[in-house]
DNA sequence: TTCACCGTTTCGCTATGTGGAACACCCTGC
DNA sequence: GCAGGGTGTTCCACATAGCGAAACGGTGAA
């Protein structure tokens, strides 16, 4: 294990994290680390590009080439690459927000979406997680894993408590997600929509990613929902296996 | 300058430009680094989980959570923030594709774009560089320059020679542009496309970024071009000095 | 079977990062 | 105006953490 490295990581994350520039005495103490340690760090990372400093301030902040590390693995993600049309003809076809999520340990992970230019700010950014049983597609995941007990419990602690959330009411939604093929979930990390979502098998036949489909509740109801169903399951069929890199 | 993070980053930074999983030993060759030394860092990095390692071919590759670093960064950028409704507008007036870009030693960086989606094909991906004078949007930039010469003759070094670019001509090129108020380039880095572009101001007048806009070079022309060009030129106004980080 | 190449592991050496302390520079409030 | 606490920055002796040559074990091709 490179020490090291996993400073300097963990001082860039802090950096990507934070919504502002950040005092190097707030990274110190967020990190625990040396004041000189963490100084030392930000200088290379500053002479390789990574860090940039405000000159008036001498706060620091990570800079575009940060971004441009992971906008790499974006565009030549296969699953994106291959899921991303399928998006925008759904999109175009219910007219509502769709997402692309995979999980990454008890969260599902914002990988991409389609929507509507205004409906846009209504939709959790590329790159957000939330807990999984707190999003349809986290359901949809859970309803078609082996055991997903131990997760979903866990997932549960990860929610905030004013959801209310219990294990047997959730697992009791899940076993329904199951039977219906699709989770339904109102409520959850976008309080204002109804969100359905269904998950796309990997290799091997483990839920490696899911779509979802999300609008305000009182639009996703009725026709509109049978219609907007019917486009989720006939696109999850179309897209078949994926593979999860 | 701490040598371990920076042959880290070197490490992650080859992972995120290959476009497929990367053996051992071509990373050692690539990066001229030690065998065990790759291979210690890559284990950190799979600790960490910025790494994976596919389990059949024992090759390496940059996991999402690299992605996430970067998509924190990108969606707390002011710029792309501030102006990416004037994009939006941008596009749905002239139904051309429209880009924000920003200068990046002697490059431009693709930062964010706007277009209907059938042309998303073809347009550059969010997080690309090209040389400046490649770009009309690095064209508009370094017109706005007090002296650009140094940075144009080493821009044009980066260019594909078959551009055949000489400083003298891009130079003239340039000085039309700063009297025009845009830049007008085709057959550059988008050789199907014409492109316009002017810059932004950042604090203190220096070009901070620049917006564009590309259509094919048959459409680009006459009325409709004088349309696009009465938007560009508005947006820029509009949107007047940017910040620019 | 042999060979060549790969990823992985080991281990002694020393270069390298460590962290306590001192420094220089604001501010702010007495 | 001057002491005081707060910055970010620099310094340096020490020991540890990372280095790299070499050996290991597995796989596939000849």
């Amino acid at each position: 294990m490179d020490t090291t490295v996993a400073k300097g990581m963990a001082v860039l994350e802090a950096l990507a994290r934070a919504k502002r520039p950040l005092r190097l005495a707030a990274l110190t103490e967020q990190l625990g680390l040396q004041k000189s340690n963490v100084h030392r760090l930000l200088s290379t990372f500053m002479e390789l590009g990574y860090v940039e400093q405000d000159p008036e301030t001498s706060r620091y902040f990570a800079s575009l080439k940060t971004w441009e590390l992971g906008a790499g693995i974006i565009s030549t993600n296969s699953l994106r690459r291959s899921v991303a049309p399928h998006l925008q003809a759904m999109q175009e076809k219910t007219r509502e927000t769709v997402m692309l999520t995979v999980p990454v340990d008890d969260e599902v992970l914002f990988l991409d979406r389609a929507a509507q230019v205004r409906a846009l700010r209504y939709v959790p950014l590329n790159g957000t997680r939330a807990p999984m049983v707190f999003t349809a597609a986290g359901r949809a995941i859970l309803s078609r894993r082996a055991d997903p007990r131990e997760a979903v419990a866990r997932s549960i602690a990860a929610c905030p408590p004013e959801a209310g959330y219990v294990l047997s009411q959730v697992l009791d939604d899940l076993e329904t997600a199951r039977r219906d093929g699709y989770a339904n979930l109102v409520g959850g990390f976008t309080p204002w929509a109804r969100v359905v979502a269904v998950a796309l098998p990997g290799p091997g036949g483990a839920p490696a990613a899911a779509i979802a489909i999300s609008g305000p509740e009182e639009r996703m109801a009725g026709d509109h929902l049978a219609e907007v169903l019917d486009v989720l399951l006939a696109t999850a069929a179309e897209i078949g296996e994926v593979s999860p890199t």
